[in-house]
DNA sequence: CACTCTCCCTGAAAGC
DNA sequence: TGCTTTCAGGGAGAGT
């Protein structure tokens, strides 16, 4: 499940091969995904080159020469393949781009919650797609003053104010589990009631852990595969998530160990004794 | 407005 | 062993 260092990773594995390769085919092998593919896709696509790919929180966004935005939402189990002109279509393929010097990449996503659009880089539309997403975690810009600002009357908790894109994009159910672990925080404070001293560690630990994780060449669990093919299976170590049961890493001594519990309908792992 | 719940979907894993 | 059930979750939209 794509959380922001995935994105990152494939975003510049996809630059990587893709910069000013001109866009010779696109395919489209069912209606769309989670919302149906453009009618115009592909019309806007062809015969221009990509100009650079950025990210914006889960967002991949393939920048082309003629002033449109390519992007591309990984969902919950999509990856993109980059291959050749020798690659056949394999179950679960939903949409096939083509690039001078034989280049391909292909977009999977078995469960089908990803998302493809295009939208104009110069104009509202994409200002008017992004308008909900909140700060990117890594600019200078999320600040604890920032956060504060964001949770100020939020009677949420933490936790799931961590999982809102609109209080900070790009962090998904693992990254924020891991994030208040390393803060010390409770998943279920509420958001409001948290100490300046606190949320200060906790965008600390935010910082720290997606870097972590993008410098770990993305992280994995089950079905994120590198931009090149390669499976990521040099993943962190995730010190609560999927642990339960498993004793907390802080405290060997003690029989701590990590607990499951669903907010929202989402899981959530902590210790109990070490997240206050 | 603030928040929770449901739905979409498939494959892996657990349960029987 | 093999079939059935449960679970995983990002984000939109309905419901409270």
């Amino acid at each position: 499940m794509p959380e922001l260092p995935e994105v990152e990773i494939t975003c510049r594995g996809l630059a990587k091969v893709l910069i000013r390769k001109k866009i010779t085919n696109v395919t489209t092998r069912r209606s769309g995904l989670r919302i149906p593919f453009p009618a115009d896709l592909s019309k806007n696509m062809h015969g221009t080159r990509v100009r650079s790919v950025t990210r914006r929180g889960k967002y991949i966004c393939i920048n082309l020469s003629n002033g449109y935005v390519l992007v591309i939402h990984l969902g919950m189990s999509g990856r993109i393949i980059i291959a050749d002109r020798h690659y056949e279509p394999k179950l679960h393929d939903h949409f096939i781009i083509s690039f001078s010097r034989y280049q391909k990449i292909i977009l999977n996503d078995p469960r089908r919650f990803g998302l493809v659009t295009i939208l104009k880089s110069d104009e509202l539309e994409y200002r008017e797609f992004f308008r909900n997403i909140g700060l990117e975690p890594l600019s200078d810009k999320f600040t604890p003053d920032l956060l504060r600002s964001k949770l100020k009357n939020k009677k949420i908790a933490i936790k799931l104010a961590l999982l809102d894109q609109k209080v900070v994009s790009g962090i998904g159910n693992i990254y924020a589990c891991e994030a208040l672990f390393r803060a010390g925080i409770s998943p279920k404070r509420e958001s409001s009631a948290i100490s300046y001293k606190l949320l200060s560690k906790l965008v600390n630990s935010i910082k720290l852990v997606l870097t972590e994780a993008i410098e770990a060449g993305g992280s994995t669990i089950r079905d994120f595969v590198h931009p090149d093919g390669k499976l990521g299976y040099f993943a962190m170590k995730w010190q609560v998530y999927g642990r339960e049961g498993e004793p907390c890493l802080c405290n060997h001594q003690k029989n701590i160990v990590i607990k499951k519990i669903v907010q929202s309908g989402r899981s959530t792992f902590f210790c109990p004794i070490c997240q206050r």
